[in-house]
DNA sequence: ACGCTTTCGCTACGAGTCGTAGCGTAATGC
DNA sequence: GCATTACGCTACGACTCGTAGCGAAAGCGT
């Protein structure tokens, strides 16, 4: 029961790690070029150099193997601190809006996410790579205004964690909803607008 | 220049309505059977008890079908006058959240969502038949809500339809990623809980 | 009743993708 | 050297795609 780490020391040929970036990255081209529906995991090895066979040999499919090029997009998302709640959040947005720009991550996002409503394995996996990351700058974001003082500290835990979820949801949901199906940019202007409604209704006295 | 209508009395067997009917219910069966990615257009003409060409003089392919098959999902979606904005837009938000319950809905709208970021006449088609008829209760809810006095009178009228065009993203985008990809149900408490923000950032005073 | 036109159901087809199996070779640890 | 695993390559059956061709059916105008 011990040797249970992912990478453990097996015998035999490791793994190419550069292949796996090969691999995904001909993923994020393809998905550029062609599309989800078009993407072919012949194509994929194709133009990451490597066998079809390997390519199975790693992933279990097209899903879980979009999902893992889809994540790295989000390995640059932070929360720098500007200062104020506001000035944050509106940081943080545009950083999102700025990745869900990428051509690869609205076509490979939402592919993934449609998917994953019949299956429940990947979304775990989504969560688990995407969407928790994201939910960690909620909760940052919220703690740093909590120590500035301008969101009252939570009494109850578990309406604080429904608090997150549901802010976790208008910000994502926002931000998806405007690039992807209104088909309009999520620029400074409207980012302004949408925080400014998202912070008054959050702090603004009932 | 005289007959242009789309159903002028053309020469020749007419086609069948009771077909159409039948594809696309047989469209929104094989979505909640076999989700998207596994419907096939030979299946559903199968389901539907008519021939693959049928399918294929109709619809150009996979994506415009299950637009029209999901389209019909929204047809009853409405207003409610329920006497306050607050409870007008949870009652709309609440049909809106029931509607993406559906297992037809979730993989069948994402999906073509998907498809339509690489493809402008898909995203044209969905924006006709889905989306701006969702806008048009946001339209038709603010006027009420401005005759009550809930709402100041718009001045000017780029704003407003900016203002329009932001509430619909957060409305719709929420709704979309709490069930979609947060994978829990819009219940009436998350639907209070939002509605509540969402109210005070459009009415409190800044 | 008769043609004209369009739709419909059916069959068949080449092209393309899928996921897997088999084989020989390359890379690592003992 | 030897065991073990990863890799590249080829080939395969099964499946779906979108289209073409055909004869039959259903309307409309004369």
């Amino acid at each position: 029961m011990q040797s249970r780490s992912p990478a453990a020391a097996r015998p035999g040929r490791p793994r190419s790690a550069a292949a796996d970036a090969a691999i995904l990255a001909a993923t994020r081209e393809a998905l550029v070029e062609l599309g989800w529906s078009k993407l072919t995991l012949g194509d994929v090895a194709t133009r990451a150099g490597v066998a079809k066979t390997t390519l199975y040999r790693r992933w279990s499919g097209k899903n879980e193997l979009v999902v893992d090029a889809v994540a790295e997009l989000f390995d640059e998302l932070c929360l720098p601190d500007r200062g104020s709640l506001a000035a944050d959040i509106e940081g943080v947005v545009l950083q999102f809006a700025a990745i869900l720009a990428r051509p690869e991550a609205r076509s490979g996002l939402m592919a993934v996410v449609t998917e994953a409503t019949r299956d429940d394995a990947l979304r775990a996996r989504i969560r688990a790579s995407i969407v928790d990351r994201q939910k960690g700058l909620v909760l940052e974001g919220r703690s740093r205004a909590q120590q500035r003082g301008e969101l009252p500290p939570e009494a109850d835990p578990e309406e604080s964690a429904r608090t997150v979820d549901l802010i976790f949801d208008m910000v994502a949901g926002a931000v998806v909803h405007r690039t992807l199906v209104s088909g309009r940019p999520a620029d400074e202007e409207w980012v302004r607008g949408f925080t400014h409604i998202l912070l008054r209704g959050l702090t603004a006295p009932s």
